[in-house]
DNA sequence: ATAGACATTGTAAACGTTTACGCAAAGTGA
DNA sequence: TCACTTTGCGTAAACGTTTACAATGTCTAT
């Protein structure tokens, strides 16, 4: 009892196996609704299923979009994928998901390996730092790439996302608002997001006048934002810009621990807006990503529709954010 | 310039494709050193790349595990991820995830569908509730498949999870053991998961000659803690327990709100333990599931290797849990 | 020198589809 | 009636691998 093929199906309806592979794929107007009719009943009967593998040699290529994602700390991951799932499947196109596990470069080399060997129809890579290595991969491959929730800084790469710049500028400038004037920013990365979110940060700064007080770099991670407190602290800061959801919440649990009232001695401010935001004990403000739309454009830039590099962000106003004591 | 294929390979060395593709597959004995290199050497510079859909169809499957995962408003995937992808890596599987949406029974079906039509070597679905269609597709199938952080009930059907009955049971002994009296289990759904728990409440209490309390259904999310809460308030419960971390995020947050104080006033304690049981404030006390290690035993099962049906789970003391005040 | 074992390679079939091409039958317009 | 188009279907090639089998050459032990 082995799977049925076209040709089991093909023999038991008697007609040939062209015929079969037609009505199965839906090549309407060339053949009768008898026999398809027939054909259909068969193939069910049988319990058929299309073997994929047969297929896309043929087509030369699958209608699946590959997403290659890395266990981020944080968590907008689900919304970006139902943006990207959603649009996708508008498209006709499927969508499997490889894991590149924690900004382990192996791994996430062996994702976009096995991406390409699948002949995908383009591949979507969120939140992830290409090497050289993948990056001459993946230009070479032939096969549209686009990263999500990440800019390279040239138009000549795919990407959507939030324009880091100006988010890290509107929250910067939302606190200034407030009236503090001893502002961090806390645990962004040295890459793309982390460099340019500095730049919005110490713009919105020297634009009023400030100095730039202090960057304190880190992973995104919970952790990193419970360890970077004690900086904080020594620094004097009467608010900070946390690079994300995760490390806001970190600072918060620690300035807790530590005695620190939140908002009262320390605003802090979230990059971000997930779910955590409203957990969390005061809620924290955040500038808010939408990630649902960051998803689906980029299939749309990586099928080739036009879409938007930038995502608009917008501010919501929780409790975390006060003006400072003094 | 076209896709390299072992045939251009071959014509490039002056070997035969059959040799190029025993150098390829690593069949080692079976071709010689010098052969060998220059054919690698050849692959590399033409930048060839296996196809895999070639290959698939050849070997009738792919060394791949599909996982088919939904978008549960809880979010431990990531270490079930983790858990799988090593163990998968360690036996020579790739994994590919395919989505299910929200609890979207069609994306649920077409999930189920690719990963059939794809051979895979095995299908995982992850805290997905399935149909009599579904499992008699899987069924059908012939190809192994296994339900990952959910037990159907019977032995029959592969699985791993936590013992929910027993895991509900320690909880609520553990609250019982707090002092408490009037406990109520909040947010867990009406399918197996939801039924065990219920059923290892309901022992407990009943093992300590107390009257089973209040049973509030819900469906996971932060929501339905948010929403819940009225209901614990009308009980006048002392302590919860809560079906995950993101209902007794809901539940807090909704108490704080009503100004009912926790846990002076309400006991929470929850059940999953991720990252979120900290970030809350206070800490919530956990029964403490441990989703890496039911990661690798699912690919265990799934491919045939001796694994656990259940993987122990233990409480973890926060902040969220004290004796009742009167 | 000879037989057998072994190492290395090539030939060709197979995997399950899609699709270009061709052909017969049926329909259409004059 | 004829010429032509349309409809429905079959034949066979193609996609890029793997692998059974056969062929060749080399080595070893007699």
């Amino acid at each position: 009892m082995t799977k049925p093929t076209i040709k089991d199906i093909a023999a038991q309806s008697g007609v040939s196996i062209a015929t079969v592979s037609r009505v199965l794929a839906n090549k309407s107007g060339s053949y009768s609704e008898k026999t398809a009719a027939k054909i259909l009943k068969i193939a069910k009967e049988l319990g058929y299923r299309k073997n994929s593998a047969a297929v896309d040699l043929v087509k030369k290529g699958a209608d699946v979009i590959a997403l290659i994602i890395n266990a981020t700390p944080t968590n907008f991951s689900t919304q970006i994928i139902d943006g990207i799932q959603q649009r996708a499947s508008e498209l006709g196109q499927g969508v499997i998901i490889l894991y590149a596990g924690n900004r382990d470069h192996a791994l996430q080399h062996q994702a976009i390996i096995t991406a390409l060997g699948r002949s995908v129809s383009g591949i979507l890579l969120a939140a992830i730092e290409p090497d050289e290595e993948d990056l001459t991969l993946l230009k070479e491959s032939q096969i549209p790439f686009c990263f999500v929730s990440l800019y390279l800084g040239t138009a000549a790469i795919l990407a959507v996302s939030s324009d880091n710049r100006d988010l890290a500028y509107q929250a910067t400038q939302y606190l200034i608002d407030q009236g503090h004037t001893r502002i961090g920013l806390v645990g962004i990365d040295e890459y793309h997001t982390g460099s340019q979110r500095r730049i919005g940060y110490q713009e919105a700064m020297t634009a009023n006048h400030l100095a730039p007080a202090t960057v304190l770099p880190g992973d995104y991670s919970y952790e990193a934002g419970v360890r970077l407190l004690q900086a904080v602290k020594d620094q004097g800061l009467t608010a900070v810009l946390a690079a994300s959801d995760m490390v806001a919440a970190g600072i918060l649990t620690a300035a807790q621990q530590h005695k620190i009232r939140v908002p009262a001695d320390l605003s802090i401010m979230s990059i971000d807006g997930t779910i955590i935001c409203q957990i969390t004990t005061p809620a924290l403000t955040s500038v808010t990503q939408d990630f649902y739309q960051i998803g689906r454009q980029s299939v749309n830039k990586v099928m080739g529709q036009p879409a938007l590099d930038f995502v608009p962000v917008k501010i919501v106003e929780r409790a975390s954010v006060v003006p400072p004591a003094d």
